[in-house]
DNA sequence: TTGAAAGCGGTACCAC
DNA sequence: GTGGTACCGCTTTCAA
């Protein structure tokens, strides 16, 4: 590896002088910049970024801890992540914890250890005390609503755009909604928005044959559904948290011969155009893009909301 | 930031010695393993990787090339990467690309510089020769057919699977296939494949009002067919290169209140499943598993194939 | 079993 | 404008 002293004795000036050749900082004088510029050349050299690194004491890398790349929750949010990276010095690092607390802190850790600059959560299973406890060490972002002001956060305004639904549903005389959830109310902050909401408009929490609570792919809601259409329950509406969860339900009635009731999607996907089923617009992307500004960015402690849109059709 | 020989100190030792702790590596006393332990908890100390890696010459960062993340193609391939990085020690940076030239160019200089041990291209468009060029810095793994034995690759039997599946169309009397394929003959691996197989099974290549180059979408895919519908072209078979571009045929037809022909998709997505339409199943994860498996290994050049399946339904 | 010292490859402050 | 030098923080060889 050729480095800066071998440029430097080449060319006959001091490291110094070649870092400010190479970092277009400061007076050079043209004659020695053309010479040192014509060392690299022959030397075939290039600055080692490591080093560099260890300089500044920075690396510009930002870590995004994320489940796994299945659901499209994840996706689209990571998606928007790196078309906003594309557009900054920074580079994005997948860093997958399949749920799993103890990988949650050894990335924590590596923050610690200057591995990343900064980390995003686009989900996490550790507490939020434990996030801030690191964020002594980098900033630390976190995708959904914290629910207290220490945390950086970027989240969607779901309940609006929930209630805005469940209101929609009201006015079209329909009462008996089932709802489909990806996680149990306890453990998830996006169950509880949805139950609270439903909460407001109907009065009252779904009774507990039409409440399903760990739906998350096509395959589940289409199980859902036939649990439904077994128990021939008295159901005008299915309330899912995603399309491709809604085009499970969609199908299980087609191939029972049924006609579905009022199915609602979320995230606007393909598999909910196809089938014209409403849906829940997130716009995760943006929300993905906000992440990575404000994991970047100089500002003080803040938190984005992004909107969501309830989409009829 | 507390380093190696505050510890030293601190436990009265030298920096070796604690390194040696650290590392786990070559005798230290016991006596004198206890003590800097106790003076790295109570200092706080973690060491810093950044270091770490300038005194390896090395960071275990893979860096995956990618044009964007909204093709089913360039994911399925990420996901596999990704899964299998979770087994690894090494970490996946995302590098977008946007289909440029010079973008790759400039990943190609960051590998030089360090920034990664390793690349993976999904896809390129810099020509395999730059690619080898830059093989003195660190192996790079390409996700296609090079054609050539100097390139580390993964690709996918397409070939045979493509015999295959027109085979199996001649055998069923269909003769009157249109393809829908992503890029043109001339800038697309993949569309040489296919059309070379269908000359090899059908002995000609489709009409030129059979043949669309630049469809990758389910937009793309319904207008192609509303394309065919307009002009009344006789067609048995519409041959597509995705499920979603498939989804897009089939959605057109019913719109038209017309009954599709035999509709083929590629890559077993969600919307051919829904839609019930026959596919090709690539196992693109796989294949990203094997990048990453490749990219990081230590054995010789090699070239990995990984096969395909026709399903019919 | 331990320490000194020379790397790894740059950056940046302070004189001249 | 330019050079000297200390420093970023860890690893590793060689001697003791």
């Amino acid at each position: 590896m050729t480095n800066i002293h071998d440029i430097a004795k080449k060319s006959g000036v001091s490291a110094s002088t070649v870092s400010r050749v190479l970092n277009g900082k400061n007076y050079v004088a043209n004659s020695t910049r053309l010479a040192v510029e014509a060392a690299m050349k022959e030397l075939n050299y290039v600055p080692n970024d490591i080093a560099r690194d260890l300089s500044h004491g920075r690396n510009y890398n930002v870590g995004v801890i994320l489940p796994h790349t299945k659901h499209p929750y994840f996706t689209q949010i990571l998606s928007g992540i790196i078309a906003s990276s594309f557009e900054s010095d920074y580079r994005v690092v997948i860093l997958p914890s399949q749920y799993n607390e103890s990988v949650e802190i050894d990335y924590l850790e590596q923050l610690r250890r200057k591995a990343f600059d900064a980390l995003i959560f686009i989900s996490h299973e550790i507490s939020l005390d434990k996030i801030t406890e690191y964020s002594q060490y980098g900033r630390i972002v976190v995708c959904e609503n914290p629910n207290r002001e220490d945390v950086f956060a970027v989240y969607s305004k779901r309940r609006t755009t929930y209630l805005e639904a469940f209101k929609w549903l009201k006015s079209q005389q329909i009462e008996q909604v089932a709802v489909l959830l990806s996680r149990d109310y306890a453990s998830s902050v996006t169950s509880q928005i949805t139950l609270d909401a439903y909460q407001s408009i109907f009065t009252k929490l779904p009774n507990n044959d039409l409440l399903f609570e760990t739906v998350t792919t096509f395959q589940d809601g289409y199980e859902a559904a036939q649990t439904i259409i077994k128990q021939q329950l008295n159901v005008q509406c299915i309330f899912t948290n995603g399309d491709d969860v809604a085009a499970g339900v969609v199908q299980a009635y087609q191939a029972h011969q049924k006609t579905p009731p009022l199915v609602i999607g979320q995230e606007n996907q393909l598999s909910g155009q196809l089938l014209n089923i409403p849906t829940i617009n997130h716009h995760f992307d943006k929300l993905g893009r906000q992440a990575l500004e404000l994991v970047t960015g100089a500002g003080e402690m803040q938190q984005v909301v992004i909107e969501s849109d309830f989409i009829i059709r």
